[in-house]
DNA sequence: GATGAATGAGGGTTCATTCAT
DNA sequence: TATGAATGAACCCTCATTCAT
């Protein structure tokens, strides 16, 4: 479960200090835009994100924004890849044997910290997922055939009598719609509940409830 | 519940013959321009939605569509009022005293059936609220208001041990997101089950499992 | 042999006045581009003509400019192809049977003309050429098949004795590198031979010149 | 007549060898960039070439080349000189004495090979000609006063009789054009000919069909 | 020397909106 | 009303050149 934004990850290989230094920067500097641009891209979309607005918040004039980066969308793709590859740690089953019960009450609170950690990333997401993934798609290589996976373990379950005879299938879109939720809908959730954001007290409690709504929703035992 | 797109109600007042035609081609046009609105709104956002394709979508011209409009924000905020009231029809709960399996049975399979038939509005307005609702927030009057009776209808069957204790909030959230999940998704959701969209046999199943989750989830009896 | 710019031929088919006006004005105003471009093109090449210097000539703004046309190598294109269009005159062989010294004399006069009056365009199609031709050769569909044609006609004369056993395909290469040079290096020629351009008198002589040469090397009786 | 690439040449005087072997790499590298710029200110022209296609054609960075350059036009400027440099070489008219027939195929022979061998360069120059000769002609100071000699001595012996009374300059222009045109156009030559191009053979067999033709086309005996 | 980084000016193009007809 | 035309402000991106290391 890997949910540090990208470039934070400093461990690079020892080399000559000069160019430790220089890799250094660029990787810092990376990771500013980055950043940054996941900001932008949450807020205005991948079309109506401006990379004047990207370099500004990055704080970089355009034409040195556009020094580091391919293009805009290619800056668009490399956040939508920095986010399935986050996915694959948060939504990776750990063993089956552990039962439903552990297993899925694990994915759940793993979801749910991405949401409250990685609400833009989350946005970013959806929205591409809205439009139908046009960019997404090509890039979206094994993600129905893990969700097959994890539907075929949740069928196993059943079969085994550890929960519900749900559909699997459905099951999986209802975990994810409402821990999503929590990251898409963050303002309006802290909005309604009169409650400020990334209250430490709080999101426990949310991914209490969350976990029990969900895992009685399916009959886990 | 009025799922009627607007501009589709042409109870307009009787008016002299003359006047009634053109308000009546107004209506219209407006409608048309709505449709088209809604349609390149929902699948290029706010920002990366041109007045050219919504003229070409209307079948009219760009400048003919600047003068039935005051300007694409302007547009924008129509198209969302729309859905806004919309949403009334639909979210409303009807009589408390029915119990919460009716109740809340009915309003999931309105919703669900909203899902099925206005993806795109849908879509539109949960764009609207993952980039923090700059432009609804203005317009949401009563939703808050509305939304607080609604958890305290919840409570009060809570309270009268209709149902689970759960918070009755958080579960107006998971039942808006799972059936929403439905009109976002739609795309990916028949992708992944292989199934042809709008099959209205397969609508009947899913509004049925939707519906028995949630009720589950939140133990109503 | 048209060698008109293209828009001055306002033989358009009569219609409502308004229209009438409006396509008059349209059609002036791709001329006026036209020639601009021409100008541009000629002196700047493709890559370093820019639309706001062709907008500056054209007297409008860029924007304007923009409006009018598709994009800038959509222009480029244009000029080709009204290049190649005024070839198709200039280079079509008349009646055969008239004799090599007819026929040639009269090629050898009209691409001579052109040179004159078109030294613009002429050096735009060099230019192209010298390239390889990267933008020209999908617009150029029959003129090898023309060439060869052409060829095919001299090497009869030669058969019938009518000119020197010449290789007709290089001759055509002279004819066309000689009457060229008057175009494409008109500033150099008047420098170098002291001459005001287009001196009508001098362009007689020129013409007379070339062609004596012309032919005299192809041994044509 | 020297055909050489500029720089290719590395008949340095001796120094001290540490010295030597900096000026001769120097000298190499001013080669490698001036051969590049070459290829890509023949494809592109003054204003299309980048500094980049340069640098990487030369196996520089970017930065390395501006090191070696003042600039992008003094790098044109350097290769123009470089041409001019060599026509002198290729121009100049061996003794008058040996009479046209002698002189004049010398001449179109050393112009047509360095045609097949610099078409590059070639075209360049023909390119800065068309376009007025902006760059070049500050720097052509003595092109006018040898042209006027090389026309004084044809003019020489048309009156001693040695060859048909044309006109020098013009003749001149019209060895030019066509032993030029065998550059600028030899895609174009090869393309309508269906010759491999740069077949030794086939070269002789061009230069023996121009010279006569030439010769022919002026009367000489 | 060589290289990554930076920059200012411009490149072509689009767009929401307005205007005149 | 409806349409072609116009406009000014952006937009994404490139480039020759310079700078610091």
């Amino acid at each position: 479960m890997t949910t540090a934004p990208p470039g934070d990850a400093l461990d690079e290989p020892l080399d000559a200090p000069a160019t430790r230094g220089r890799a250094r920067k660029y990787a810092q500097l990376q990771a500013v835009i980055h950043r940054a641009a996941v900001e932008v891209f949450a807020s205005d979309g991948l079309a109506g994100a401006s990379t004047q607005a990207i370099a500004d918040k990055a704080g970089l004039s355009k034409a040195q924004l556009h020094y580091y980066i391919e293009s805009k969308e290619a800056l668009y793709r490399q956040v939508l890849q920095g986010i399935i590859d986050d996915w694959i740690g948060v939504f990776g089953f750990s063993d089956e044997a552990f039962g439903p019960r552990k297993v899925l009450s694990d994915l759940i609170r793993r979801k749910m910290v991405f949401s409250f950690e990685h609400p833009l990333r989350s946005r970013i997401f959806t929205a591409e997922m809205m439009r139908g993934a046009p960019v997404l798609r090509p890039m979206m290589d094994h993600s129905q055939q893990r969700t097959d996976q994890a539907a075929a373990v949740i069928q196993n379950w059943i079969d085994q009598g550890l929960m519900d005879p749900v559909d699997p299938m459905l099951f999986l879109f209802h975990l994810w719609a409402v821990t999503q939720f929590y990251a898409d809908h963050a303002t309006q959730v802290a909005l309604f509940r009169k409650v400020a954001e990334s209250d430490e007290r709080d999101r426990r409690y949310l991914i209490e409830q969350v976990t029990e709504f969900l895992l009685k929703g399916a009959g886990v035992r």
